[in-house]
DNA sequence: TTAATTCTTGTAATCGATTACATTTACAGT
DNA sequence: ACTGTAAATGTAATCGATTACAAGAATTAA
């Protein structure tokens, strides 16, 4: 293995050299660069990152922290991250969380053992103050949700407006009688867009009813098992809003089976914009988060704490969209 | 920070029975062990990963290269890789080439520089030898693809046998006139994959026609791109073999947009079984290739490569399965 | 020419672990 | 009690970089 100290031998200076050379210092004279890089070059010299790291206590690696891989829409945004990253000489760890407790402690050593310099978790049910344990600050950036009780800084949209638009759209499409499909509400994102749902029948003067109101697992079986209780009821909901595509892949899927049309009988709208939601046969209304954007901005974010960890930084609201597609106008 | 100096000192012990009991070294009385065990836990000391890295030339992280996240094809495969590497005390890093030559060969230079162990590579585009450049080997497997050429370790299923499988499938259904859509010939899947769609025409007398096979780019708009050119020929297929689920997609996306039944004017068969293959509708038919194990398998391969790199690591073959669903038998 | 100043370069400490080798301790056998 | 062996522990080198500080070289000002 070429090491530095080989390179600077073969120069005939001094590491220190080498060194400054390598990280673009200006203290080095035109000719004494050139000859160092003609050596580097030639030898094909590559610096050892663990000597550095360890040296500058930097790892340039960041955690992503998502529950699974398998909902598609932690896709872009990972990618969005990822590009961040990159920008700025980082690499992205890729940590699946199956929402356990002992794996999201399992990665969150990873800081504490200076593998990684942050974090970024996709996961909302993380409970960072039992996870941080009174222990000092670590970067984190949470992306797509955020708790006011703690004090970690996030990126994400105005979830209760975005389920407000969602649901004045079916209300306005002439819908009465329209199910909320949701998850666990312990979720602020889910609870806030529980309330724009039921901000908007307010508005509209539509009775609220116990019946429509679902809270299942963030899964497409259990889109379609929440969707089967709702068609068993008497009087069967006009409009389904699900608070995830994935759900609303689900709920389309019983729709279907059950023989009903979408959007005649029964209309969807999702959450999300995952990719399959214009794939899918009816294409689904949804609403649009920039997720690429979200994950671009959580990345950079995290960087510029980790860059300077006394700043404070500044929570995000990205724009969303609600995009119209035939599951709520064929 | 706790460094294994302070532990030493607070523990009355030398740095190295420190190191002995951190590692599980049996040389170390129980008594001693008990006490260092109880500062380390009192303190909450976490060994600073970075300087074992540098010191064993190590860094127990592998890097998975991946064109693109947004193919559901690697969830799973990701999945299993994820896992079979955490039970090694590895951990991964995602890699996105986008299948750029300059990406891929920046993830390499992660090699080089000691940041990564390994690499498994699930991009089928990637040009082993022009990356290694003649420079001595490092542990890398290549999953669900291979070139014979080139002397990377891989795990795949037999691809021709599966698209046979597929063909005959839709034969025996009495099909005569099957399209193929397959994906650039150079990757030796693609390759494989039509070679089990013509022998199985030969096997069953069915003339091989040049306008029902296509090449397109691995996506849903040239899944529909493609069907929308086999729908415009005189004499239309009645059904259509897709060498990946998202180009199935694209092309039943396409068939419905032209008023056609599924599977009664046209039978789609895709392969992959990715999620959403049975979420659709109608379900897809399709060739299951076991994706968590390809990816656990990997994932053991790899580190076996890296732990003993004098071994020669076999190839493996592994069991996929003609799942048939409605798209091809309303 | 000399002193002051600025540029370049080198020396050696350092980051935090692991580990070869040396040394001490414990204990069994006689 | 003495010796030999095995077990436990310690000392110090080492991994490959960065960097504070020192020192030498070059340039400028007088």
């Amino acid at each position: 293995m070429i090491t530095i100290q080989k390179v600077a031998e073969l120069a005939g200076v001094s590491v220190a050299t080498v060194s400054r050379v390598i990280n673009q210092k200006k203290a080095v004279s035109a000719k004494t660069r050139e000859k160092v890089e003609k050596v580097m070059k030639e030898m094909q010299y590559e610096p050892n990152m663990l000597g550095r790291n360890l040296r500058t206590s930097q790892s340039n690696l960041i955690i992503v922290m998502v529950p699974t891989i398998s909902n598609p829409f932690y896709v872009k945004i990972m990618k969005g991250i990822e590009d961040a990253a990159l920008k700025e000489g980082f690499h992205i760890m890729l940590c699946m969380t199956d929402s356990q407790y002992e794996r999201e402690e399992a990665y969150f050593h990873l800081i504490r053992q200076k593998l990684a310099d942050g974090i970024i978790s996709l996961d909302p049910g993380t409970n960072f103050s039992k996870l941080l344990n009174g222990s000092k600050k670590y970067p984190i950036i949470q992306c797509c949700e955020y708790s006011e009780l703690e004090d970690v800084p996030y990126v994400a949209i105005d979830n209760k407006e975005a389920a407000y638009k969602a649901s004045k759209h079916l209300i306005q499409l002439g819908h009465k009688r329209i199910a909320l499909i949701n998850t666990d509400e312990h979720y602020i994102y889910a609870s806030h867009r529980k309330q724009g749902y039921l901000q908007a029948l307010k508005d509209y003067q539509i009775p609220a009813l116990e019946e429509y109101m679902l809270n299942v697992e963030l899964n497409f079986e259990h889109g379609q098992r929440g969707m089967r209780k709702l068609l068993q009821l008497k009087e069967k909901p006009t409009a389904v809003f699900c608070v995830s595509d994935i759900l609303a892949v689900g709920a389309i899927k019983e729709i279907m089976r059950g023989g009903y049309k979408i959007p005649q009988d029964i209309a969807v709208a999702g959450f999300d914009n995952i990719e399959f939601s214009y794939m899918m046969n009816p294409t689904l209304t949804t609403i649009a988060q920039p997720m690429y954007e979200m994950g671009a901005e959580a990345g950079r974010m995290l960087i510029q704490q980790i860059k300077n960890k006394e700043e404070k930084i500044e929570n995000l609201l990205l724009d969303y969209e609600l995009i119209i597609r035939e599951s709520t106008m064929g």
